[in-house]
DNA sequence: TAATTTACTTATCAAATGATAATTAAAGAG
DNA sequence: CTCTTTAATTATCATTTGATAAGTAAATTA
């Protein structure tokens, strides 16, 4: 066994991977947001609240498109901005109860392709996939 | 434990391997090349020869926009196109020579820096970490 | 062999995204 | 109290990407 493998299989594991997140999210999205739009409701969804900063930060999307995005976003109803008490130029990103919908509906469907792509696996299996899953964002996302 | 765990640990692993993707391929792709030019000679330099509408479906970009991105990659004599002798309205997509290098040296890059992420793991973190990839490649991509 | 389908191309337009410069307002440092 | 830094915004422009309509040429089908 070569000792570069760990690379290939990771190399083939993430487009395997983004191929089948595109399959899991495709029709999630609602057309009444942008491709970026919906990535920045996804991470709130994950972690609330981030300030604008954080979010250019991990979604790199400059501060000024980021800006304009969560305006775009405001107009739409579907976050809230509220500014920090202690710090007046922080604000705190969330999202709205419309837009707390609109992800969660969005995440069922996801979740439901997700379960139906693995009807197929036994519990075992499951079992398996976790502790798979843990041991790589353990080595590998730490 | 929850039954749900799979499909939240699912969530948050592609969210931190979309980070880790970012990271360790931004400064690879070269400046001459858009994005989207980008991982199509990454998709080709994978998987050789492929059609045009395969790269579309692979990409989900449509069959205009690939004929597209395909001329422009093919003026700036990245890939070679060459017709299918027994069906002649099929083409064939390669890397050029300059366009093999190129990814050649984007993957090296991206390879290094893999590596550098998990120096820290042991030898046996590292077999954990093949095994756990096999896993998910076989339950989850099948 | 005429009609249809397939693979791909060209042209064009609109929308989304990226990049830069300049500005505001608050906080922190000297 | 001034100077600098930080967090965010506004305005503007170029580029990239997406979407659609129309067209060509080869293969397939009826």
């Amino acid at each position: 066994m070569d000792h570069n493998d760990v690379f290939y299989k990771f190399v083939a594991f993430t487009a395997s991977l983004h191929r089948v997140t595109h399959e899991l999210t495709k029709d999630a999205r609602p057309d009444s947001i942008t491709p970026v739009q919906y990535s920045i409701l996804e991470h709130l969804a994950v972690s609330q609240p981030v300030t604008p900063s954080q979010l250019s930060d991990c979604l790199y999307i400059s501060m000024p498109n980021t800006s304009r995005e969560l305006r775009k976003l405001a107009e739409k109803h579907l976050i809230e901005k509220v500014e920090d008490s202690e710090d007046r130029r922080k604000h705190y990103i969330r999202l709205s109860k419309e837009g707390q919908l609109m992800m969660d509906e969005a995440f069922a469907g996801i979740q439901a392709r997700f379960y139906k792509r693995i009807e197929h696996a036994s519990p075992e299996d499951v079992e398996d996939m976790k502790h798979a899953l843990d041991v790589l964002q353990k080595h590998l996302f730490k």
